[in-house]
DNA sequence: TGCTCATACCTAGTAATACTAGGTATGACA
DNA sequence: TGTCATACCTAGTATTACTAGGTATGAGCA
């Protein structure tokens, strides 16, 4: 994947992530990897910060808590979250149909 | 349209409008606001330090030419441009298809 | 025990790039 | 003459994914 694609989406699909189940820093880019089939195959600097942000903005909330008998901070999605990820789901139809049209091989 | 969702797609958007015909920095931001449905409707200040990133890469080349009776400067697509629009249309394909999988809702 | 490794979290600084806010110039038209 | 849309440009800003470093833990192994 090249440099700037992600730009402008990565905050939704952590909060699509969010929205199946709850999860840590950790398991969100294992998460991604997955679902995208090795398309999303991010480093760790890129989803603390983003994390951080989203629960600065309010559409996330972190709590400590055990998991497999360690400590994770585990984030989950709160309302504005949820309202977020519907209006990203949105932007992003609106925008992949723009972008898919426009890119199109045109007529010869 | 948010912010930064258009980072790492506007170069490609503007090789495709290039490819239908060779076009100057000012009809390129109406092509697109048209083929987009007004999804696009860009500032000046997009369009030509990245037609100038996009000459200084050598995808595309300017010439200066009379359009209705007035100097434009008109760019067209060299050989590189053709590949890289290629390329772009694939990571797009790709790209695309990963995010709306995952933006796609999950099972409740 | 000591060593390595994967896991897990973090941050300061960097790079890339769309955008803002300003500028200049031209021709059409009232 | 004045205004407007068109047309081109650039210096600086904001945003954000990433790089490159750091620390800590537990498992497995020699």
């Amino acid at each position: 994947m090249s440099n700037q694609q992600l730009k402008g989406h990565l905050e939704a699909l952590i909060l699509a992530t969010l929205e199946i189940r709850p999860a840590y820093g950790y398991s969100i880019l294992e998460s991604l990897r997955t679902s995208s089939a090795g398309v999303f195959d991010l480093p760790e600097g890129t989803i603390y910060p983003a994390l951080h942000r989203l629960e600065d903005a309010g559409l996330v909330k972190s709590t400590h808590e055990m998991v497999d008998g360690r400590q994770r901070r585990v984030y989950h999605l709160v309302a504005a979250g949820y309202g977020s990820l519907e209006k990203s789901r949105k932007s992003w139809q609106e925008f992949s149909a723009a972008v898919t049209n426009i890119l199109a091989v045109n007529p010869a």
